[in-house]
DNA sequence: CGCCGGTTTGATACTAATCAAGTTAAGTGG
DNA sequence: CCACTTAACTTGATTAGTATCAAACCGGCG
């Protein structure tokens, strides 16, 4: 890898390229760019903040982008600031001494990010593709934490549902069959990129390598590539190219999740 | 199991049975019985909590025993309360439709209970030993949240550490041989039951059966049982009794957890 | 005593890991 | 544009680890 992978600033004034179709519905120049895109979308940690307060937030962020593979914070290093995912796929991971990795979460837009009030990551958080992150000092965040309950309110609702997450995928690495594994897997990503409707026709590029999706699944990349192969000779998924998923059947795919 | 398990209410007034030694510092007796407890240990849902709040609350509270095996809460149902963990150990399992079952974390006294926010549980509770709960209503405890931060900061570090848990967790589960998932469970365990230090010797009663064991390391039982025999062939734990356990070594077991 | 649930131990089957080889896709430089 | 390189991926053969099936054991209790 590119030892000078990662770390472009973006010019403020330049944001265009990054910003998502919500920000057209946004006007109002004195609340910062970075967090018009947030609150457009009502969801992110500035969701909940008022102008003044977004104002405050917005001296302190800085937007920065990362290319895939990116080193974003490291399991038992110092936190130093937090940060929102605006565009891209953070996955979170640990390894044991001698080498084994565990995905332990997956960080989409506009996730927050960051292990909240400890000194040390628990996690590696690494860029799984091209990313933008809103970064803030950790001091700041939690001042404004500490200032406005709806603050803390709004990034409990987040941590509840990492912990449901978490906990969902607990099952799958304990009980499911490797073919089930990669059913839930590509369940999972399909769903969370649209959330709304369980059945039906499903296309979408995986945001993770195979190499990725083991370690997630807790299986090797050989049997990764084995039970996709199975799956696409059922015809429950249709691999049009290396990352390109297309599913046929949402339905289908569900009932082979276990 | 009997049909009429659990739900023995207590005696506000006989309480002396279920409190721990710390009882004995708390003489206010404006303040319930049930409260003194956790404000005594400074832990649990009470502590952040001023007397008029926790009197309060204390018209809401209940205190119920329950005995091992009570379902305490049903995933998918509708969440009628939460609580705390006063006694005993609480076991926190999902299961896919066929019948397979993961046990996703077990709280111990004085852990709160419940999935916060939420209209339905994610998981299902039940009592992995005779317990005694600090039950409030939900739209109660709520209410309380809602007027006071510190106590919705509270609940989150105790959200944020369940992450952490449960993130641990899914590295045994994903990565770790059998052996070695036998080992990290009696590590956590020993290491749950006194947090100080991490060499030394231990002894301590499992609060799980071989079965629990097994779904909570996504194992059989047969193996939880051949794999336990073999640590114990080699010294690693002495079985004194079905569920009697001596580390004698807690750096030799922590060696065994990969 | 004999039953019963929980547990241990043994024999065999099967799933997924490992080891190995080949294929595809995306560059990279001539 | 094409040979060459490389990383990512796929497929095959074999092995290892755990599940499954089966039987015996143990402690508590009617």
């Amino acid at each position: 890898m590119d030892i000078r992978a990662g770390i472009t600033e973006l010019d403020p004034g330049n944001l265009s390229g990054i910003m998502d179709a919500s920000r057209k519905d946004i006007h109002n120049s004195d609340i910062p760019v970075l967090c018009q895109s947030c609150e457009a979308r009502h969801k992110g940690m500035c969701g909940v903040l008022n102008s003044s307060e977004l104002l405050a937030l917005a001296r302190s962020t800085r937007m920065v982008r990362h290319e895939a593979g990116t080193e974003l914070a490291a399991e038992a290093m110092p936190v130093e600031s937090y940060a929102n995912v605006m565009r891209g796929v953070v996955k979170l991971s640990k390894v044991l001494e001698d080498g084994r990795q565990q995905i332990v979460g997956l960080q989409f837009a506009p996730d927050f990010l960051g292990r909240l009030f400890s000194k040390e990551n628990a996690v590696t958080a690494e860029a799984a593709s091209d990313v933008d992150l809103c970064r803030v000092p950790k001091p700041a965040l939690e001042r404004l934490i500490a200032e406005n309950p709806a603050l803390e309110h709004r990034l409990m609702q987040q941590t509840l549902r990492e912990l449901d997450e978490a906990r969902e995928w607990m099952v799958t690495l304990g009980r499911k069959t490797a073919s089930e594994k990669i059913a839930s897997f590509l369940y999972m990503i399909a769903t969370h990129l649209d959330p709304a409707a369980t059945v039906g026709r499903r296309v979408f590029d995986l945001p993770l390598t195979r190499s990725d999706i083991a370690d997630f699944l807790g299986l090797t990349i050989e049997t990764v590539s084995r039970q996709l192969s199975k799956l696409r000779a059922e015809r429950i998924v249709v691999i049009t190219g290396i990352r390109h998923i297309e599913i046929p059947d949402l339905g289908a795919l569900k009932k082979r999740c276990g």
